[in-house]
DNA sequence: AAAAAACTTTAGCCATGGCAAAACCTGAAG
DNA sequence: CTTCAGGTTTTGCCATGGCTAAAGTTTTTT
């Protein structure tokens, strides 16, 4: 039981992790509803097998989370017709976009190469604070601009 | 049918995600193995109840997953003993240090107060390529530099 | 050495997100 | 107007990571 200075203090750690348990939850949520709003963007329309396809999941796995979406209010659909999404889907796709957009952009402004950019970025954008994103945003022009 | 323009190419997407889903598997396995080593540096050993407590999830809980880890090779332990890592597991938390320190070392270069910092870089550490961390470890230095 | 406290293990439950395979609609071609 | 190809849904299966509650060991206290 020696009392250690080091940062080990359960409590904010704990806290910590809770809060990306959280973020685990609607990570999923929102790289669906992300997905279906482009496609409804580009073709018109979002179809169970684009979603599967893009998610690169098979169709009942995309089934199941659209049911869980639908069940949450961010998706509606009737049997075998394409999908939409209800106006807090729609709020959660944006705000989702925008997060996205702006690691991927401060990724890129860094020097980091598409592809990559495009895979991280998916990977972090669930997990930067406001905080974190309005830095980014402020670095990402100060870079842009110093290269002018 | 349509053919767009834009970027909603499935096998790029895809692979993306299938990266992230990847990312997520081992990223339990990382967080797990790195406390075990903190602890075991700070009070010689790890006991399933600070580990438990650490996480913020119930003993039963962490008792699970020690028990994949160990399937996995990642930990060593005897019954009501204590846990160990092995030296694949040393590794593993090695490296995870590693990357959550570069993250966190860069979000407070960029002025991210320290709690968020903690927050945030726990969950982004994971989806950090070698590229992005790279690039990271560059800036927040030349930031450092620039202020001196 | 017995009793109490602390810790670990186990059992059983739930939701999520994977999969494969079968059953089921819908809409185009014939 | 029937067929059949292509989507969709459903059904079961698996592993993971949560939880509570109960049972089993250590360890500490009395």
């Amino acid at each position: 039981m020696t009392e250690t200075k080091a940062d080990t203090r359960p409590d904010r750690r704990a806290a910590a992790f809770a809060r990306i348990r959280d973020a685990h939850q609607t990570e999923v949520a929102e790289d669906y509803v992300e997905l279906i709003d482009d496609l409804i963007a580009e073709r018109g329309e979002a179809r169970l097998v684009d979603v599967s396809a893009h998610m690169g999941v098979t169709h009942a796995t995309a089934a199941k989370i659209i049911a869980r979406l639908k069940r949450e209010g961010l998706v509606l659909n009737r049997p075998y017709r394409s999908i939409f999404l209800t106006e807090d889907g729609t709020r959660m796709a944006n705000m989702a976009r925008q997060r996205h957009r702006v690691v991927f952009d401060f990724l890129r402004a860094i020097g980091i190469d598409r592809e990559t950019a495009e895979a991280d970025s998916e990977g972090m954008e669930h997990h930067a604070s406001d905080q974190t994103l309005a830095a980014m945003e402020r670095l990402t022009a100060e870079i842009l601009n110093r290269r002018t």
